[in-house]
DNA sequence: GATAAAAAATGAACCAGATTAAGAAATTCG
DNA sequence: CGAATTTCTTAATCTGGTTCATTTTTTATC
């Protein structure tokens, strides 16, 4: 019941949706528990279904070549996650998506999703908009590592989402920041510096 | 009349269209020529319009506080165009929207639009679906500029979009690229040299 | 709470790519 | 055409960030 309040509260920023139109989303959805370190998707398998986290903590990242990990996203409570590619494709995975905490999420299948965006116009504007959204989101994160530093780009994600640093690996962290774990470390060992000198 | 054709075919790949459907389209379009140089948007002003490029090539592009250029997208035929943060939020644009050839373009109004995709569930899908495909696109390329090097990003451009390398300046490729012209330009002397070598 | 395993920190050598400064080619446009 | 402007190239030097190897700290597990 009210575990899925905190979707429809999303979706409510965008659309009004009465009680059918709850209902009718509710009918595709199923409740899912993902302990830490279990996978919702692995490259090579198609990802079938989009998650929206109630509770926990994930993380999308491929291994290249050389066994080299790059984040792709986060996710925290009241996001959506998977290999989105894959999801709106139905074509093989090309990343893990991993629980990074004891999590709890709502989960869909694609071709329900899709069958309810077709019969119900509410729920296509809700995911034309946040489709929209999440294209300028993707853009600045694009301008961010073509033009920023690396300790730019890890200074305005502290300032962003201090949640989610708090919350994942630093290694991790380093993949979506796009530098090696190394230079995060020594990146936040001169700030630390820089700081807490002042105030000493 | 026949000017709409390129635009309606793009949009009857994800939507089946009537001719009723079309007219409201065409209602809310208007039909723009653009010189070389010229910008359809700027800093500061409210991108009011979105653009679909019927001929010609435009690019987007940043002008951060040291004087550098940042180029997030390149547009030439069949490809749409603005500053698309501001165009669907309606805030103060921070792109530059110059013309890289004289062009013509269709345009519409953010608010005709929005209503467009209300009173249409068939509009609402077509960017629903391309706003989801631009935003894989945009992952895709996140995830090169933070996983490959210069050479290799250079190479997987030119590889998918060898008519875009063709018609815009190097510099604005290179800034699309996320390296200095210098080094697009040592990269380009590097293979000429490592392909002619063995075939001479 | 002991032990193992994972994550983070440190430091030194190294390199991809930036910067700077000129000059050479190519375009533009009167 | 011819001058001005824009674009591209080349080369020397510099640096932000990587790599690799080791140590320290934190976290997980029985």
């Amino acid at each position: 019941m009210q575990d899925y309040q905190p979707l429809f509260d999303n979706i409510g920023r965008y659309v009004e949706l009465d009680e059918d139109d709850r209902q009718e989303f509710i009918a595709i959805i199923r409740k899912a528990f993902v302990k830490r370190r279990q996978f919702l998707a692995q490259p090579g398998f198609v990802c079938t279904h989009q998650s929206y986290v109630l509770s926990g903590a994930f993380r999308a990242y491929l291994v290249n070549n050389e066994g080299i990990e790059h984040t792709i996203k986060f996710a925290i409570e009241d996001w959506f996650i998977s290999d989105f590619d894959s999801f709106i494709h139905q074509t093989p995975a090309s990343f893990f998506v991993e629980a990074l905490e004891d999590s709890t999420v709502l989960q869909f299948a694609h071709h329900d999703l899709d069958a309810l965006c077709s019969r119900n116009h509410k729920y296509e504007r809700y995911f034309r908009i946040t489709a929209q959204k999440a294209f300028t989101f993707a853009q600045k994160r694009i301008l961010s590592t073509i033009a920023k530093t690396a300790e730019q780009r890890y200074l305005e994600f502290s300032e962003q989402y201090p949640d989610i640093v708090q919350r994942v690996p630093q290694y991790a962290l380093a993949s979506y920041l796009g530098m090696t774990p190394e230079f995060l470390s020594k990146i936040r060992n001169n700030m630390r510096g820089k700081y807490s000198l002042k105030q000493g």
